[in-house]
RNA sequence: GGGGGAUUUCCCGAGCGGCCAAAGGGGGCAGACUGUAAAUCUGUUGUCACUGACUUCGGUGGUCCGAAUCCACCAUCCCCCA
């Protein structure tokens, strides 16, 4: 199976501009594609990682990718599908993202001789001469059917500032620039930014008289609609110290039913027939598809060791398995103990499981804490430095566990 | 520039000068049922020294025994007219 038809398969695919000479180029390793990335947050998370998976697909098949890193667009901040403005970020900011995103990044995509490059597209953007933009670019877009895109529909309503109307602009320029500069000649990104992507394709052919493609990846929906890789805290993020591993791992092992397999399909690498012959599963079957979804995506942002690890935590938690080791908290601070204790009350706080003690009670009142296996009912439990020397098991509801130790 | 409206707890949204820590919904958390799913049901959801106390209703002052509710000024946002 060609490549173009693997990515039809794996139903990643959602608008093309011109699907047969699209196949054909990237079929040969014919193409010099490019993928922006708005550092707006010191780390990548899930629905970058699509797009790095993409690329790195693409890559595979002989293509060359050129990652964009937004450090100029995201001075302006990208109104698409949003209904409010984004925050406006400053430079300091910006720069630190971008290189977080540089650094991430090189774990997924090779960047050797050759193979693929990284521009940020502050080198060209933030130097530019007003006019001088209006009258070789601006002429070129009517504001009539800019007005019309989709992607502004949302902020018709609620308002749009002249600043994030431009982005489109900005976008197009970037497409425009690198495909003069390094022959970029197709443009990746989620299916959200089409209208923008569009905009570059049309530049490029009123300015140079030449094609250029843009293709656009189904973004990953869940079954009600909504776009994954979101928890009530925020964005599921790549960076370990900001979504351990565990928790990357439980989110994919907690995914529901419906959204399993287009999960399996869409983000791991497993060969397509592998994948097909799970389509018949159902059932309780799911769970275990949720299991390889979760080990496969933890193996592929954070190493096997943490795929495993995070694994065997989950088994010895929710299965009769084994011990594992727990995220632990050291309760070494002596304000924690009255007369050499402390009580259920403060070791959740202190844990990080609960973040007051309004919450702890609740949580203990309700039979939700257990420690070491036994369920608390009394808010006036109290331990010892010497029981908590070998480390005591603290678990509140059926998700959330943390060893608290002291040993000092 | 002129006129009008808005700002409430994580979000949406109701709030009569005292009965407001503030209705209702969403979301979150916990429990039951399950498959670490979904749906459903129950409880809970400002903080703490928790049958009590303390701090919240854009900001600052004021009126009043008493203010989320009244007044003044400031800030931000939206709408209409120019």
């Amino acid at each position: 199976m060609k490549i173009y038809e693997e990515l039809v398969a794996r139903g990643l695919i959602a608008q093309v501009t011109n699907e047969e000479e699209i196949k054909n180029m990237i079929n040969e390793g014919k193409a010099t594609f490019y993928i922006g990335f708005d550092p707006t947050a010191d780390s990548l998370h899930v629905g970058h990682f699509m797009a790095l998976c993409l690329m790195k697909r693409l890559q595979m098949a002989g293509n060359k990718p050129v990652v964009l890193i937004g450090g100029g667009t995201a001075m302006v901040g990208d109104p698409s599908g949003r209904t409010d403005m984004r925050q406006m970020m400053t430079t300091e900011t910006i720069a630190h993202n971008c290189d977080c995103f540089r650094k991430q990044m090189e774990r997924f995509i090779d960047f050797g001789e050759g193979k693929a490059i990284m521009v940020n597209n502050a080198d060209w953007l933030l130097d530019l001469n007003y006019v001088e933009v209006l009258r070789e670019v601006g002429a070129c877009f009517s504001v009539n059917r800019m007005l019309t895109a989709e992607c502004y529909k949302q902020r018709m309503e609620k308002g749009l500032s002249f600043l994030e109307f431009n982005y489109m602009i900005m976008q197009s320029y970037d497409f425009y620039h690198l495909f003069k500069t390094y022959g970029c000649n197709m443009q990746f990104g989620g299916d959200d930014q089409w209208s923008n992507m569009l905009g570059g394709t049309e530049l490029i052919r009123r300015k140079l008289g030449k094609d250029a493609h843009a293709m656009t990846i189904t973004l990953l929906l869940n079954s009600e609609g909504k776009k994954m890789g979101k928890t009530a805290s925020g964005a599921v993020w790549l960076d370990p110290n900001k979504t351990t591993p565990y928790d990357f791992y439980q989110y994919w092992r907690n995914v529901a039913d419906a959204d399993v397999l287009k999960c399996i399909r869409m983000l791991t690498f497993l060969p397509i027939e592998q994948i097909n012959e799970m389509d018949s599963w159902e059932g309780s079957q799911l769970n275990t598809a949720k299991e390889i979804l979760a080990y496969e995506l933890t193996k592929l942002v954070h190493g096997d060791d943490e795929a495993n690890k995070a694994q065997a935590q989950a088994k010895a938690l929710f299965g009769a398995g084994g011990e594992a080791d727990a995220p632990t908290a050291e309760m070494l601070d002596e304000d924690f103990y009255i007369e050499g204790k402390t009580d259920i009350l403060t070791m959740l706080v202190r844990s990080g499981l609960v973040k007051s003690k309004s919450e702890a009670r609740q949580a203990v009142q309700q039979g939700g804490v257990s420690v070491d296996g036994e369920k608390i009912n009394d808010i006036k439990t109290y331990y010892t430095k010497e029981d908590l020397a070998e480390g005591k098991l603290l678990r509140k509801g059926k998700k959330s566990y943390m060893k608290v130790v002291f040993n000092g």
